[in-house]
DNA sequence: TAAAAGTACTTTGTAATTCAAAGTTAGTTT
DNA sequence: AAACTAACTTTGAATTACAAAGTACTTTTA
């Protein structure tokens, strides 16, 4: 047998990055306040773990403005669709011992 | 929608112990040596780790010899099982968006 | 029989992570 | 002008994670 462990993304240790991407995968886009209030976090937890994800490219950000309100969204990229993906698969190995 | 990730458990943030669970849950006991190779570990991060599931009541430690040797074997408790599989539920819904 | 090695820790110290709270910038409504 | 909202950034404290070294005890090897 091998490391179980080895193939799981450290990014997705969070429980918060999880759930972000989570939102993600099934919405086209997501502004910052509906996630704060999802995810009940303050603003500067929720910025940085969005910023974390960010920086690991894994979604991008998009400002544009409702009326006159700015709305910042975010969007995953085809890379963040594919680590979440893979490391899903590492977790469902691991669990059925594959 | 509601908070998706307070269904999560904290204890298994970690890649570690959720590892260590997945192992624990599809074998009868499985001995400390054998973790440490399995996910590659230094002595005393596991154990800690160890510690953290034993004082949750998830695992219970069993000493025992092997021959001469002595040999510490883990197993996995009713409770570590249900609190397991209520995570892995909730990871799941999170993820299908239900 | 002295030295080396193995098991299963504990202790120590450092580094990384997480988070809340407060501060910031810029525009908006009252 | 004052208050408010959005989306941050900064600061600092608490928690967590981890490696490395130390410990106690037994066993194997030279």
């Amino acid at each position: 047998m091998k490391n179980p462990i080895e193939a799981l993304n450290k990014i997705f240790d969070s429980r918060i990055r999880l759930g972000v991407m989570s939102i993600l995968i099934v919405n086209d886009s997501i502004s910052f306040n509906e996630l704060k209030q999802l995810l009940e976090l303050t603003d500067g937890n929720l910025a940085s773990h969005l910023n974390t994800l960010e920086q690991a490219e894994y979604l991008k950000v998009q400002k544009s403005f409702i009326g006159k309100k700015t709305n910042t969204t975010y969007i995953i990229t085809e890379l963040g669709r594919h680590a979440f993906k893979a490391h899903l698969d590492a977790l469902e190995k691991m669990i059925k011992g594959i």
